[in-house]
DNA sequence: AATATTCGATAGTAATGCTATTATATTTGC
DNA sequence: GCAAATATAATAGCATTACTATCGAATATT
């Protein structure tokens, strides 16, 4: 795992950025320091000219790599999303049974990130956290279509794609796969957020994760051949 | 139900506003028309200086009735939801049948608004429109659990917890209320959003509603006389 | 008629989100 | 080992944003 992990580089669309940050030092300075930083001040907060402050380089060095920090944002997140996709296609491959290999789908794409794999300048945990706190962001804008387009989330919808043919081998009948695995992957996200800030609106916790909640909502939506 | 709905005044807590939008002809101008352009532009782009030009009025009359924009999409969305909540009661009141009570919530709760009630200054068709597209970034801040505490989000909690008791009420053994409450409402907001920006990532359309998957999705999670 | 309250107008400030230019390193190709 | 190409740093500048403060005029209240 480690070995395939070290030569792991997840492909990003080359539109989301100006020039490849893993091209360069400085570039996966700008990536690494990012993810401390948002996660530490918000997005709102976050700006490049304090993000060259605390990389000890300028402002106008980070602009000849993104645009701006929406671009960056995008970057970050198609990031984790393809680092995921590539954990759950790992995980998953040679499962064959469709129940067993949606449970496991369920489980890789729903739980915390608790460990850094540490090949990388990319601290999964906290880009986990980004992505819980701020992925939205990257799409509620009035530039969705056309980023959309561009393919900025190709990563994202490519995922809950390979959920949802999971869920259709599972059941072929059922109506609304593609609702279902983009809601496992939205409300994951969401779920663990309710976890940090308003604990009465979910019953997950840290005995109880996600997991169990969209294993149970999923197995129980699918008609299977012991149960239905 | 009109006479009903001219009397109502939704209650939002105090803390949100600096002066209350509905005791002046301007409050309600602002509100009224920061529906409109919110719309139009979108959250980010929308600022006080381009709502006092739009309504003929100046940007410092407008910070003396909220402290910022950030204020003002909470109270928008506390007054949607707010609104949502009311319709939500007086629409389930009369009916005993838990099944049934639960059934019209998620029907309440997931629909698109499609008519603007027009018993106030407030368009709820727009509103229901910067819900879906602006909400989440009214609790994704850094700012999230001081706000909470100042009860800024009182309202939306309420109705989860409405929600979620009736889902108790059909099955008491279930152990995800809350969530599956987070869930419906949470879920309905971006499962319509799928609809108008990424169709491929939903099975939702026209004729095949939200209310369809969350009532299929919560009444196969339940365990019911007729069914468990 | 006196007095609050509200609102509009103007001004000002620090920060943001850039862009442009020039100078200095650093790498690389020969 | 040197020249050319490329990358980065430093500085400046600009329009916009997100406010805050002050003052006077209009309006409402008693």
């Amino acid at each position: 795992m480690e070995q395939l992990l070290q030569s792991l580089k997840i492909g990003i669309n080359e539109k989301i950025y100006v020039k490849d940050p893993q091209s360069s030092a400085l570039g996966k300075r700008i990536v690494e320091e990012s993810i401390l930083m948002i996660n530490d001040m918000g997005f709102e907060s976050f700006t490049f000219r304090k993000l060259g402050v605390h990389i000890g380089s300028n402002e106008s060095s980070i602009y000849r790599y993104f645009e701006n920090k929406h671009k960056l944002l995008l970057y970050l997140t198609s990031w984790y999303w393809g680092w995921l996709e590539y954990q759950l296609v790992f995980s998953t491959n040679s499962i064959a049974d469709p129940k067993e290999k949606l449970q496991k789908a369920i489980e890789i794409v729903t739980r915390a990130t608790k460990e850094d794999s540490a090949f990388s300048h990319v601290n999964e945990v906290l880009l986990n956290k980004i992505v819980i706190n701020e992925y939205s962001k990257s799409y509620l804008t009035k530039e969705v279509d056309s980023e959309n387009k561009e393919g900025y989330f190709v990563i994202y919808k490519r995922l809950v794609a390979r959920i949802s043919k999971m869920v259709e081998m599972v059941d072929g009948d059922y109506k609304f796969p593609s609702s279902l695995a983009s809601t496992i992957l939205e409300g994951s996200l969401h779920q663990h957020f309710l976890i940090d800030h308003f604990t009465s609106l979910t019953d997950c916790h840290e005995h109880l994760a996600p997991t169990e909640y969209f294993t149970d909502l999923v197995f129980n939506s699918l008609k299977t051949d012991s149960n239905g």
